[in-house]
DNA sequence: ATTTATGGCGTTAACGTTACCGCATCGATC
DNA sequence: GATCGATGCGGTAACGTTAACGCCATAAAT
């Protein structure tokens, strides 16, 4: 690979001419300016990034502003784990992390976060906007020249560096065709939907219904709504009742990742039919249904790649300056029994 | 972080003891060895990993003994793909890689290769020993300090520094698991073998049967052979002799790449029945049939993951000097319609 | 005619690590 | 007591990049 140095012997110049053409920096006249550029591009001269960064090295501090870690069901400990993995990986380059937790079911506690998330002078910022209209009035409260990631949920119009996340409709799509294939005889499909309202949810549903609905039209699917934050236990009151009301349940499509609650209730209350269960998301207690085989399908979502690629978003742009994609969606995953150990990292070493 | 210059500084010695301790290389007194060592790991200092290789860089070239990337209905493209990407990747790191082809379909190319591969003095190799007993040949010839990787096949009792692949075994068995959803009525279903043998093709249908035989032992599985080499379109024969054969076919196991060859065939000779194919490998047309309908699953080895890792052990092992796992398997993908889009790239821009 | 900008460039000190060089000191050897 | 080797240590150049600094011209302003 060519450097500076070598590109400097070969205009007759010095490095600190060729530093200035390469970051346009000014003060060369630009018959020299031509020259440079132009062995630049015969040698086709692509910066050490090493010593790029050795030498830009400086202290980043970034904040991240998403749930607390326990709640749905310790969801939100998987992105934290890939936060910490990335931060680990990047302990050469003097990443610091600061972590504002807030109830995702409070608006008034997501405010709280965000005002002292603003007040704290960080470098960039990794957002989980699921609660969007708080969010919405947090961006423009941002300065101009402080990066933002978004991850797990979106807000398109901001000035976001990047969204990661995952297609929930196309992810309803594919539970509906696993679905499907599992109940190909009569019978009827319940859906949970989690409250309150929350775009993914919706958009899983949607998805769900869009499969059936192009596939299989006639098929009787049932959608009951369940109010999360209230109590665990209440669950087991509307799997009672769609026990009840639909005495021919083929299968059961939970919307989020409380899906070991529904195998829990139908372990406990076994009925005659096997009846099927897909749902979302390998946190621990979900993954030892699948291994059990009460629960048929997971769809993963990848949560701790989720938050190692905020980071890392965050450190390619402002310490690598490099270009990061507008978007990254994390593919779609189906895991069951057989390919659960590829997929599946326990939490335990989550604090380091 | 801290630094050595602060070690020292603690210290009161030189930069160059504290060196000299950390890397054991003699000419310090026990007294300040001691004194130096408590202090790095009170400071919990970890060495800066940027600086280290920007010190340290000099030009590796790596040699890759891989088949031949048009055979597989270009199935090895894909590896090649993820090698480029490594090599792109590592280029502030001075990586040179130079590729040895050969037929896979002969021992004797194996060997002329193979001998071309160890006269060219390199610095580390990345092989697919899918030719064992050559392979085998050839590990012994290997300077003992010259590491090699395996990828896409294993030779597990060999000095190797890594493998890098995935288990057939278990991912038959998933293969089984969605072809029985998919079959759940009385009918037979067929497996095409490849020949000539082949050690994960004949694990893939090992697990495939072995999943049938726990779960659905009566299921009526005939296993058909092919020999690959000789002519593609033979396997129209094979295909016609299924379902003359098998009037209650229901569905079919494509144990390698090849399987856009029967979707193929189906679509041309259409028959009452939906006859279910699942097969392997995302390769251009594999994937065409996959997004019309005729393939219902591809199984993903990640196949452009894998020559990246490949690479990247090597560089990890040799530059970074850092501990490579022993084996790094990859998971199990299930791909469907639905998903397709967040695991298949074109191998257009393979050239760089 | 002298000062004051400003353009055009070279020089240099870092960033943190590595490894070589060389200067002392000291006991052993002839 | 001069020579030698070994031991213990400090100093320093280099990896490639960046950006501050400073010097010399020439042009503009007083």
């Amino acid at each position: 690979m060519a450097t500076i140095k070598e590109i400097a012997e070969l205009a007759h110049v010095s490095i600190g001419t060729v530093d200035r053409v390469l970051h346009n920096r000014g003060r060369v006249s630009s018959d020299t300016k031509r020259k440079v550029e132009k062995i630049i591009k015969e040698l086709d001269y692509k910066p050490n990034l090493l010593a790029r960064q050795l030498k830009l090295s400086r202290d980043y501090t970034f904040g991240v502003l998403m749930p607390e870690l326990h709640q749905d069901s310790k969801y939100w400990e998987r992105p934290a784990l890939g936060i910490y993995k990335a931060k680990r990986e990047l302990e050469s380059q003097k990443i610091n992390i600061k972590f504002f937790h807030f109830n995702r079911y409070s608006e008034a506690s997501f405010i709280e976060k965000s005002n002292r998330l603003l007040n704290d002078h960080l470098d960039g910022l990794l957002i989980t906007p699921i609660l969007i209209k708080p969010a919405r009035e947090l961006i423009h409260k941002i300065p101009e020249d402080i990066p933002y990631v978004f991850f797990d949920s979106d807000i398109p119009d901001s000035n976001r560096l990047t969204f990661i996340g995952q297609d929930p409709y196309r992810s309803g799509m594919l539970a509906a065709k696993l679905m499907r294939l599992m109940t190909m005889t009569d019978g009827s499909i319940a859906i949970i939907r989690i409250l309150p309202e929350d775009y993914h949810i919706d958009q899983r549903i949607e998805g769900f219904l869009h499969y059936y609905r192009e596939n299989d039209g006639k098929k009787n699917i049932q959608i009951y709504e369940w109010k999360e934050q209230r109590d665990l236990s209440s669950l087991d009151i509307i799997s009672q009742k769609i026990l009840d009301e639909q005495s021919d349940l083929q299968g059961i499509f939970v919307t989020n990742a409380l899906t070991y609650l529904i195998a829990s209730f139908l372990e406990k209350h076994h009925t005659e039919r096997h009846i099927r269960i897909i749902g979302y998301d390998l946190i621990d207690k979900n993954v030892d249904y699948l291994r059990s085989g009460m629960i048929d399908f997971l769809i993963n979502q990848f949560s701790i790649d989720q938050g190692y690629q905020g980071i890392y978003s965050l450190f390619k742009h402002l310490a690598l300056k490099q270009k990061v994609d507008d978007t990254i969606m994390m593919p779609i995953n189906i895991v069951m029994n057989e390919n659960i150990d590829y997929y599946y990292y326990s939490t335990d070493d989550l604090g380091r």
